[in-house]
DNA sequence: GATGAGATCAAGAATCATTCTAATTCAAAA
DNA sequence: TTTTGAATTAGAATGATTCTTGATCTCATC
């Protein structure tokens, strides 16, 4: 049973999607929230505004915000997964040292037929990319380590 | 203690690893697959050449293996990881219907800085790329599909 | 060839993120 | 108000990986 008027399919954020207190919040958190905080990180944050929260609905929350287009899940290897309410086109920058995810926009799109020869008849989707290496935070305290 | 002479820094593949007769197994198996496996496909063509190694062992000598250079690991989302014995610089291709997993070879460098504005200050060490898709013969298999 | 120290191996327990299950609650349509 | 399917919840289950511990092996030296 559709409980709103069906979205159009040509938008990009399908909008039927009941939006629930416990939805709601998970939404703000993300959205208030930015860096990249995992599952049990949302949990947390999302107690604080609503004490009844259980990690279980966080995860439906999550699951059903992501398959409405509303937040983007972010896995960096085998890492817990990480929550991002920017939709805009972008990429991750993750520090190996302290593990902090950053957002970086694009400057021009990157065709990957160009980079890489993929195997014959292949259709391509989309590239996922993360960009490794240390944050401006590592950098320094490397410095100052290093320089005693 | 050093069990051999250890190797130059400078070169990309370090080689003082004993190589046991676990490791051996392992190593071989991944040079033979094509198809990126994980951990316990691993075991289990293992088993077919040493019939008491034991998944533990596989974790182990994967590890070793890794870190001496002599193998990749490679992770899509949060899949369990797949190893891969080509050194060879390259990417994934990752089919998003069967999960199997192809190498593309590289045709220029991609300059990261070029694309994304990255976060003031960070230095990057490598970019993480998989390119996700759907394989030939899943894109045969819609076609049958949808044809009908 | 025997010995000792450290490396490696193996089995099973432990961990941890995530998913599943089943019972309960809720919200909108009839 | 009743009905019906969806959403929520707590806790169990899953599954990949890591840890622990004791046994075994290897090499350098005696």
């Amino acid at each position: 049973m559709k409980l709103q008027a069906p979205s159009h399919e040509e938008h990009a954020m399908p909008v039927d999607l009941r939006m629930t207190p416990q939805r709601s919040v998970v939404h703000e958190v993300l959205r208030s929230s930015f860096d990249h905080p995992t599952a049990t990180e949302v949990f947390l944050r999302s107690k604080d505004r609503m004490s009844t929260i259980s990690l279980a609905t966080v995860y439906n929350c999550l699951d059903a915000l992501i398959e409405h287009g509303l937040i983007r899940q972010v896995n960096v290897d085998r890492d817990s997964s990480r929550f991002c309410a920017n939709l805009n086109d972008h990429v991750h920058f993750h520090c190996e040292q302290c593990g902090v995810m950053m957002d970086a926009d694009p400057i021009e799109k990157l065709d990957v037929t160009k980079f890489w020869k993929l195997p014959q008849g292949c259709q391509v989707t989309e590239p996922a990319i993360a960009i490794r290496g240390l944050c401006p935070t590592c950098v320094d305290k490397n410095q100052k380590v290093a320089s005693r």
